[in-house]
Formats: C-alpha cells, sequence, structure tokens
DNA sequence: CTGAAAGCGCTTACAG
DNA sequence: CTGAAAGCGCTTACAG
C-alpha cells in the first residue's frame, strides 16, 4: 500500500475509477452530463477518498471566474466594521451575493498594506466601490474590464447607487427650522481640503461637490437658512474628520461649553453618529434635549431610535443601497444611475 | 494594425518586449533576479499596454497560495455585520491580514447559499472559524489540510483563541451581588436546546457547555450566587435568541412589567447588547437605574460605555482575539490555545 | 543575468 | 453517454 497522497486531486480520482477527468468534472458540476449511475459511483468515491470537490482555485483559472465580489471601501476596514451605516451597506450586499451563491472579499482604499498587494484585487469578478477613493489605492489599480458599482458618488460611465443629498438635508433643514432657533449651528464631515476637528473658518479652502457629499448637503441646509430668513454665512460650522465618538467628542465638548449667549440650540449634524454623540455629552452636562438643545442626525441607524429622546434624522436604507449594488454587479438588474429614497424620521430630539 | 487584445497577458508582454516569460514575472515578484535596466523596461512597457500586473488568479493556482484568509462566521453575515462584538473581531482580523499583504474571505456557517457553494472555501489559504457551527456549513467541508483557528470555541488538536467565561462571569456576578439585591434574575443567550426566547422552564433540556459558551457563563453566576447564600434554582432565567435589540424587546418587556414584587432588581445579563436594551425600556417605563433595576453585562462594548449612565460589564478585547487569532493563522505566533484577560468595568448602571 | 519548458488542477468544446 | 486533449495565466527550478 502507497501512503494516501497528502492532496488528491480530480485527475487521481479520475485514476482510481478508470473513468475520465471530464467525467469527474461533470459528477459534480454538470449532473445532466452523465449517467446517474456513473454519477454516483463518483461521488461516493470521492467521498470514501475524502476529496471534496473540485479546487476552486484551479476552476477559477479555468473559468474565469471566481464568484468572488471585492467591496472597496474608502474609509479603512476597522472604520467601516464598526461604523453602522457601512455595515447596513455590506450586510444588504452579503444577503444578495450569498443568495446567488457569491462571496465577499473586503478590501480597502485606505489601508497601508493594499498597497503592498495590488494583485488580489485581480481574484474578483467585480467591484463595489463605496464612498471615494482617497489617495492610496486608485481606482485605476482594478482591473479595467470588469463590472464596477459606485456607491455614494460618481465614476464616469459607471453604475451608481446613491441618495438625493441636497433635497434629503433641505428637508430635515426645513423642519427643523419650522421652530426658529435662537442660533443655529452645523456639523460637517469631511468639509475642509486639508484635515480640520472643530470650528471651520473662512479661509479654509472646502472639498468639491465631486470630491464629498457633503457639499450637497451643506447646499441643502443653506436652500433652508435662506428661505427661513437666515443667512447661511453667519451660521457657525464645525467639521469632524472621522464619524466615531472618539473624534467627535472633542469638537462637540467645545461647541456645548460655549457660553449661553453663544451655544447654539439647534445643531444640524451631518451624521447619527455625531448627533448622538451631541446627545451624551449634553446629557452630561445637564444640557435638556430639545429644551435647551435642539438636535438632528443623518442615516437613521438603530441606535438613534432604541434609545430615549429618539433622535430626529434622515433615514437612507444603506441596506437597499447594498442590495441594488450587488444586484447590478449580478447583472440582476440594470446597469445605471439608481436614486433611493430617504426619510424624515421625527423623534424627540427635534420634534 | 490589430486591435488591441481584450485582456493583455504576461505572456502577450514578454512576446511584445522580446523576453522570457520568466523575466517579466520577476520583473514584478522578484526585482533581484533581473537587471534594473531590464526591469525598467519591462515595467514601463507594461504600464503602455495597460497591463495592470500578473493575474491573481492564475499565481494562485501556480503557488498554492492565494494570500485570502476565510473568516467563518457562526452567525449570519448579516447579524455579524452588525453586532459590535464580531465587528471588533473582524476589524482586528483585518488589521493582521492589512499589514501582511492578506485579504479578508467573508463565510457564513449559516447562511442558506453558502450550501450551494461549498467550493468557493477553497480559495482560502486558512480559516478562522468564530462560535460553533450550526447544521449548515459542517466543518468538514473545509479543506482539512489547511490552518484553521478557533476563536470562542475549541475544536480537538486545533489552535484555539478565547477568554475564560467561568470566572468573568463570576467575578462580575460577585461585584453585583456585594450590594444584596431583594430579586436577581439572569439573562442568558441561547442556552436552551429548542429555541425559547422568553422565561426558561425547568423542563427545557440547555445545550452542553460545548455547545454553548453560555453554560459557562451561567455556572461562573451560580458560583456567585452560592457564595452568598442565594440557591441557584431560585432564580429565574430568560433566554434570548438572537442578540439584537428586536429580538431582546419583548422578552426584556415582559420582565420589566412584572409586578413590582416580582420584578428583578438586578438582571445579570450575558451581552452587553442585553443590558442595553434593558436600560432603554427601563428608562421608557420610568424605572431608574441603578435605584430600582441594577443591570450588568457582558463584552464591554463602546455603546455601553459612551452614555449614562455608563453600563457595569466584563470587558473582553474582542479586537485583540481577531488579532490574535490571524496572527496564529499566518504563522506569526506560536499555534496554541490563547486565553485573553477579561476586566471588570464598573459604571453606574450597577455601582 | 536570461530563457525554454513543465505543470499547478481544473473545464470544455469536440469526437466517438 | 463517455473520453482524449487543449489550455486558462502564471511561477519556478533548471540549464545556459
Amino acid at each position: 500500500m502507497t501512503p494516501p497522497p497528502r492532496h488528491i486531486t480530480l485527475k487521481d480520482l479520475a485514476r482510481e475509477l478508470g473513468v475520465s477527468t471530464a467525467s469527474v468534472s461533470n459528477a459534480f458540476n454538470r449532473p445532466d452530463q452523465l449517467s446517474p449511475r456513473l454519477r454516483e459511483r463518483i461521488l461516493s468515491e470521492a467521498q470514501r477518498l475524502g476529496y471534496q470537490g473540485p479546487d476552486a482555485r484551479a476552476r477559477t483559472l479555468r473559468t474565469g471566474r471566481s464568484r468572488i465580489i471585492a467591496v472597496v471601501l474608502a474609509e479603512t476596514l476597522t472604520y467601516s466594521l464598526n461604523d453602522a451605516v457601512s455595515s447596513e451597506l455590506l450586510a444588504g450586499i452579503t444577503e444578495v451575493l450569498d443568495d446567488h451563491g457569491h462571496t465577499l472579499l473586503l478590501l480597502s482604499g485606505r489601508q497601508p498594506g493594499s498597497a503592498q498587494t495590488p494583485g488580489t484585487a485581480s481574484m474578483a469578478d467585480g467591484f463595489i466601490v463605496y464612498g471615494l477613493m482617497p489617495s492610496v489605492m486608485l481606482l485605476s489599480d482594478l482591473p479595467a474590464q470588469r463590472p464596477l458599482v459606485a456607491v455614494d458618488f460618481n465614476i464616469e460611465g459607471r453604475p451608481m447607487v446613491h441618495i438625493d443629498n441636497e433635497p434629503a438635508s433641505y428637508a430635515i433643514a426645513c423642519h427643523a427650522l419650522s421652530t426658529p432657533p435662537r442660533r443655529v449651528g452645523v456639523i460637517t464631515l469631511r468639509l475642509t481640503e486639508t484635515p480640520c476637528n472643530g470650528r471651520v473658518t473662512e479661509t479654509q479652502p472646502w472639498l468639491t461637490a465631486e470630491r464629498t457629499i457633503t457639499r450637497a448637503r451643506l447646499d441643502g441646509f443653506y436652500r433652508a437658512f435662506e428661505e427661513h430668513g437666515i443667512t447661511p454665512s453667519s451660521v457657525p460650522v464645525w467639521n469632524i474628520e472621522e464619524n466615531t465618538h472618539d473624534v467627535c467628542a472633542p469638537v462637540i465638548a467645545e461647541i456645548l461649553d460655549l457660553p449661553d449667549d453663544e451655544r447654539p440650540d439647534l445643531l444640524l449634524c451631518m451624521s447619527d453618529r455625531i448627533a448622538l454623540t451631541a446627545l451624551t455629552l449634553a446629557e452630561q452636562r445637564g444640557l435638556r434635549v430639545p429644551e435647551d438643545l435642539r438636535l438632528t442626525g443623518f442615516d437613521g441607524i438603530a441606535e438613534g431610535q432604541y434609545r430615549s429622546p429618539r433622535l430626529t434624522t434622515m433615514h437612507q436604507d444603506s441596506v437597499e443601497k447594498g442590495r441594488a449594488a450587488a444586484r447590478m454587479i449580478l447583472d440582476l438588474e440594470p446597469h445605471r444611475a439608481l436614486t433611493l429614497n430617504t426619510e424624515l424620521i421625527v423623534g424627540e430630539s427635534c420634534p
């Protein structure tokens, strides 16, 4: 007896059974291409020898399809996995991929490591790109021939899934301004060209609307301000560099610790994460929400609703965004620019 | 002029340049194996022709290494991506993988789709398995020869990363019981053999300690009860089927809506998610925490600390768990059973 | 320092 | 219904 080979292959199995490799392959992949009896014989012998089925690595090279879809995230993977909005997007994507026998590979456009191995990207059959790429991974590093869907931003000539940020922001600002504030403030995300975690001054250049959705959201706020007799340039803007509690907290603290006659009594925040941080810090300072401070968020994440006061926010369906992007990448839906609806949620933080 | 080929390969490039395929391969993979001049010539011609570098699919077959590590999650991907604890684990894993040029593939042991394509798993160089597998994906479907690290449970003969659940639970229960409660209750996760979302009765069979970490945690609670003169069997136990707000809420509501003389004034919860849901529902009912109800959690997720009252909980470092598992799978650390420390966090929910 | 050649494990027209 | 043969795109000893 020879010792069993470390690694049994389809060819080994075919030789063992005295059939061709084609029949073994067909036994696993196209049951209609061989007699049930032969198939049964092949499958049971495979089981006996511990052959787990055709190797995905070889199949992928041969067929040109890996059944892997890569999601390229603009932020770090650590951020994205812990952020409610991108987690929901990923959940929506995986839901559709899984239903269709595909698997998710996570890539980051921001991680230093990714630069070392641009190669792995070429494993994927298609790409879903979420958010604008910063410097590290250039879109041009992705295989140009393969399908690609952009989420929340536009790539010339590529399908896209997004929401209409300007009208959504306009709507929530109008709701908030329907009760006139004494002083309104805005907290933005990634607005300035150079990093700025705090009050935005007149002199700092802003990113263009092509580089950040913050611009479209700010446009919506400004339109509402003007309609309510507020001069946009008179409204203070604070910018947050990363949408996490730890990065938000010092900026929010700075705002809440302003003297009473300077502190806004209405804060329009560009994410629920920011608004929730403001809520916590306000409570810690004994500021009552909404009596002393009204707050609005954006996104409509669960955490903002499973609490009291509930957040007033503009809900976007990130799960559906992910599903739609996945359906397009799998060609289950026509490639196009798809705009999803948003919905105002009125909670107690800004009735 | 012939039209440019759809897809340029290493071989095309070599022919174009009049060099061997070996030199082109070396230009990309082993700079020391050819003269700088030739390398430069190859690289610039590659750029000119739009060749993005050796195809990962072919390289993977040839070398036997994909630089992909699969994480197999016991829960659905949708749950795992939205749960703070597994998100942190994934973040820890990706951090290490990325630093070493590897990429993360997400597999679920619970998704129906996975069963259709057991093949994709064989793309991965190694596997990190998180939590006990339910019926759908059997561990035996994974390639037996490849490295595998188990997280939070034991697979005979395989390395593992976990925490010591019994002593950790004992410690937090002792802290809580140091102020004697009038009535204590326990809320568990996945304790019973058949699904049960609510009060656990005497007759329901429990999963064994090999099947759920809940048993070890309950053992810790019971040891503390006995030391504090409480008969474990007298303590009511409620079980939660899934660690989400929506599944927790009705069970918690049932507990909080008990008549005053039956409602526990101390609830030991097996996760922060459960305890946070209890906190919200208690607040909504005007129950004061900790005066009317003391609560402890488990896990130490950020959401429990960025609020007031902060949760009293047992912190486990899920990020480090992920890092350790990833280091083992990449052979950066010896394969063994690694037990991480836990730390009691005393918040206002149970001072 | 460079090139010719074998082969990773599979799938798929195609012929019988 | 079954089998012989080509080839997916690359890497790697090995010879020169």
